[in-house]
DNA sequence: AATGAATGAGTTTTCATTCAT
DNA sequence: GATGAATGAAAACTCATTCAT
């Protein structure tokens, strides 16, 4: 279980230690919004954070590690949010509801959305895997609600499709803050999850499911 | 016309800059895909190219101006090549293969694709703009076809649900290049297409376009 | 008052900062005499005065910084030890006696002398200003002397000659470091000081002083 | 008597040379008074005089070449409208006109005199040794007029006196071009001229030469 | 635990000079 | 003789990281 790629800290207080990286991934959320990972300076991260590069590097061993942080608390909470969700396991209801309550998370944690997917890259090999498999498991939950829709027939849509109909969901999510330029003119979240949830479920199996 | 971001290069003989920066943006594509584009040097960049550092500096005036010929390219050969089809205007069919030549084409420029949208957050803010014109004009060409299907009947699609129609083709075909790491695995482009086809074209309407 | 142009540091501890910026300056006029501003680096820079680039760079932004930092000491340094002066305020000894010290003081920091003059133009604008600012209270303080003893008729001298005067006292003095290759084989600075002081009462009333 | 520095050139045609070095001269002194020798490229010399770079290194051997004739050609032109002046050896009046032929000539050619001894300390070793030599000469002008005078007892003035006399005469002029900022608004040419010469004349003697 | 001064490798960029055409 | 593309050494400056206090 405990697979999760460890941070080292020269700190022993654990509780210590949450609060303070918690005030540095609030910091440099901000700041690589405004100026990607690359821009941003480790004294930058430490005095938005309130303490000092010191202490930043109390806390963890390089820059880098910032950024794993950073990407690993966001896929955690997406995922708590995600799983908290009352689930009507197997009904179309249960799928839009994840659905909406999806579009809705990645409206209100925009910034971090596009933090995580525009500085991932540059991770070092083990965090990208790391965070690559957090991703999936992400796409994994709406597999999982699409499978079950399928299994109680409330979704006619074959087995190889499961996985790039959840994928579309991810992607065209990642649309409303990715093409934020393009999108927020002419549609509300509320218009833009209408739209995407019917486009989507006709285009899995060709009648909106509402037959 | 001419509203092209110039960059300005120190040498006179036009087709020797051509020459030149084409096998800068060579090199370029192949590290940036690599190791991003912060993470390459202009030293790099220039090896890479087979000149100097010095030579390279001939040519452009600054590293962004590097990324900024990388981004141009691209888009324009996508567009070239996308407005190069032989359009049968209005048609089903006619849609069914620009949607086709545009996914083979982000398969064969899968890199070019990846350095495209993964680093022009790192350019210079006027050519920021410039790139982000140029990615309207994509999302304007596919406009146009489902327009012009919409006006000759071939599609039941309203009038407001064009542009984001649009942009569903073009993150769609992003997805091949961007999530490889999930999607490559299971399907062959081909596979990929006919889904995305499909997908899109019940999505938009609900029936897969065979009514 | 506070209308000197500060040099921005990240160094925090004031009496570091004035520490290592006298380092800095002991080494500059050093080198800048040899070499000149120019050909001088900054690296030079930092390993006269006994640290790192980087330590440099901590106390200063740029290399210009360095200049002014010289600049500004050296005038702080005469204009210090020039007030500081017992005044026999509108009398000819007390103006004897300030040229005397003037002229011993420029003897003392020739080296200093030649920087500030030749390497001043080399200061940006706002600094150049500041320093030209310098330079006029220089002569503005012989201004003063001669004025007082225009009142006192001390010395037969019209308003208007008065401050041509004052230029003529600080010119006359930059002679002898200017001028070393042409004065110092055939003068001693005593002697230059006395046929100068001579030269100037006489020229300015035409009896030396004497009548 | 071919004391000159020679600065190569690879063309023959000497008529050619002089031809382009004044080109180039007058290209330069433009650049030097504006920014200084050490922020001007030859890149700029050159395309200001009018031709390509690989040109101008045809008839140089390095910058400082350029640097040198500059300096030498404006101390030709000054010794040569200095001693084409009428001299009426040894009287009094013949030593104004002469002060008053330099005075004007300073302030007709102040950027150049500007350039000559700002720059001039970046010359090469020798360069400078000769340019010294030049500045020698200069005062060697002004040391023989001052000696017939003193011969012809139209002065009285000792024997040591005159070398330093001589030196004033060329560094009042100086004044001119170098304390612009804070003469030229109180003083026209004229003024500064008679000012100058009434000054210095009762600074060697005591009388303004009047008795 | 916290601090922040010190470090120096590494980066972009410039520019005098050369040389093939 | 003229041109200008090519070169690469050298310069200013940055910033992640360390460590003494």
């Amino acid at each position: 279980m405990k697979s999760k790629r460890e941070v080292q800290s020269s700190v022993k207080d654990e509780s210590l230690i949450s609060k303070r990286r918690n005030q540095m991934i609030q910091g440099a959320v901000a700041l690589f919004k405004q100026k990607g990972f690359h821009r941003t300076t480790t004294r930058e991260i430490a005095k938005e954070a309130g303490f000092s590069i010191g202490t930043l590097y109390e806390y963890i061993r390089t820059k880098e590690d910032v950024l794993y942080l950073v990407c690993d608390s966001i896929y955690e909470e997406v995922q708590e949010r995600l799983t908290a969700l009352p689930t009507q396991a197997g009904t179309l209801d249960g799928l839009k509801t994840a659905i909406r309550h999806y579009y809705l998370l990645i409206d209100e944690m925009q910034d971090e959305f596009m933090v995580m997917y525009q500085e991932s890259k540059s991770l070092p090999k083990d965090a990208l895997q790391y965070v690559l498999k957090k991703e999936l498991e992400m796409v994994a939950i709406f597999e999982d609600i699409l499978q079950a829709c399928r299994k109680s027939s409330e979704l006619q849509l074959s087995e190889d499709a499961v996985k790039l109909a959840a994928h579309h969901i991810v992607v065209q999510g990642q649309m409303w803050s990715f093409r934020r330029w393009g999108l927020h003119r002419d549609l509300t979240i509320e218009q833009f999850i209408n739209q995407q949830t019917t486009f989507f479920l006709q285009g899995i199996q060709g009648n909106g499911g509402k037959a």
